[in-house]
Order: C-alpha cells, then sequence, then structure tokens
DNA sequence: GATACTGGTATCCTTTGGGATAGTAGTATC
DNA sequence: GATACTACTATCCCAAAGGATACCAGTATC
C-alpha cells in the first residue's frame, strides 16, 4: 500500500532538486556566528558608525554591561568588530564595523523591514480581535 | 574640555536621523518569534514545500524528536505553519508552511546567502594561513 | 516471529544565555 | 568634598534551550 503523500513526495523530489541541504547548512552556518538576543541589533547599531560603549548600551534598551562585553568580544574574533582605544584621559573606546560586517547589510535590511512589518500586524491583529 | 570623539557625536547624530532605535526594535521584534537554533533552518527547509515528521528531522540534520516538536508547536502558535493529519492508518502527518512565512522569503534568502559565503571564505582563510 | 518505520512522549541532564547587583580607577563637575 | 560619568570586571544566580536516551502503538516487511 502507498502510504507517502504525494505532497511530501514532492517536497523531497524539490528538495532535492534546489539542493535543499545545502540551504540548510548555509542557514546554519550564518546562525553559527550570529546566534543570540543581540548580535543583530548589536550590528545593526554599529552600522550606523562607530559608537562608544555607553552609547552602544543605551541604543540597545536593556543590555546589561557583562552581557555587551561578551558580544563585542565575539564580534571581534569573529572580524565583524574593531575596538579602538583613544589615549584621552580617560580613555575613550570605540567600537567600529569591519569591513566584513558590511556583507551583512542586506541581511540586516530585510530582518528589520520584516520585524517592522510583524510588529504592525501583530498591533492590527489586537485591534482586529 | 571636549572629551567626545567627533566620530561618536557622529553616529549618534547619524543614528538619531535614520530613526536606529525603530531599526533596533524591528530586529528585535523579528528576533523574538525567530530566535533559536532551528526557526529559521527548519522555515527554510519547509519552504520547498509541506514535509512529514521525519522527512523534517533528516533535513535539518541532528534535531531530535522533542524540540523538533516544540519548535513545530510554537511556529504553528505564531501562524507560520500548519499541521495536517490524514487518515490513513497510521495517520500521516505533514507540516505545511502558512501564508505569512512567505514573507519571510528575502530574510531567507540574504541569509542563506550569507552563510553560504561565510563558510567559504572561513574554508579559504584557513587554506591561506 | 523479528525487525523497521511513523509520529511522536517522557524523563533526565547539561549547557548557555543572560539578568541583577556591586564595585573599580580615573577624571570632571558642582 | 560629594556626586557623576566612563568602561568596564566580578560574582551570583536562574530559566530556558537543547541534547541523550528510552519508550509507545500501530502497521508493514522479511
Amino acid at each position: 500500500m502507498e502510504k507517502e503523500l504525494e505532497l511530501a513526495d514532492n517536497a523531497r523530489a524539490v528538495c532535492a532538486k534546489l539542493n535543499c541541504a545545502e540551504g540548510v547548512s548555509g542557514i546554519r552556518d550564518a546562525l553559527y556566528v550570529l546566534s543570540g538576543k543581540w548580535k543583530f541589533p548589536l550590528i545593526f547599531a554599529l552600522s550606523q558608525g562607530p559608537m562608544r560603549f555607553k552609547d552602544i548600551q543605551r541604543s540597545l534598551g536593556d543590555i546589561t554591561p557583562k552581557v555587551l562585553t561578551k558580544e563585542l568580544r565575539e564580534l571581534e574574533l569573529n572580524e565583524f568588530v574593531v575596538r579602538n582605544v583613544f589615549p584621552t584621559s580617560p580613555v575613550t573606546v570605540t567600537y567600529e564595523l569591519m569591513p566584513y560586517s558590511l556583507t551583512l547589510d542586506k541581511v540586516l535590511l530585510e530582518l528589520k523591514d520584516w520585524g517592522i512589518q510583524h510588529r504592525q500586524r501583530l498591533v492590527s491583529n489586537r485591534r482586529g480581535n
């Protein structure tokens, strides 16, 4: 007896044809370096220009300094961000995107637009009910 | 004495002008429903067509059934996915994207492409050193 | 009768993500 | 002299994420 549904069969076929596995692992590779609550917002905030620690903290809203430090270190390791120290007194520190981060601009743009639209949808749904 | 660097000042100005806060919260709103290791890969896999539970598990690689169930339930709640039960015996279950998921296609595409490029970069860096 | 497949549950456990709070040295400001 | 700002670090703690393993009924296959 044929238990398979044409639907699922079809999906498998299409998936194989489009190299679905490559797509899934592409996405997983991206998320591997960009996972968590803060990396995308952080890179987005810095995409407007270099910023100081406290300013970043303010633009992100409610991130604690410990977590911000950790996130910045990780982004440094992956060459998304540079830390600049200026010999003022007391020292001034800025964080700045490296060129590689710019390759993320489309992703960030799409994600931002989607998020804005999503919030609007939620609001109108709540009104609608 | 002026301790502010023009850099940081500039960033703040630009950020205010571009409504940086809106961008950051847009991204945070998006991540609120799409966070975690599996949501993006899962939606991407289903974007090829409806699939059965075990098939999804296989395409995602190493997700455990418990986690997959949880992720699918969450995506159902947020109207990204429908669960279809067919009265075969034993039952056949497929999961299918709802129209709202299609609004994510650009995000998924950009993320996938970035991930693939990122992996290639890592590979050539390793070779280069 | 043994094995395998489906669509899951149940239980346990570890890891991490991330928040709260406090504190630091060095300045500047009132 | 008290307070405030900067750029953090340190410590503690909790909840959630997610993995490992086992198991289930129902059916088909060998």
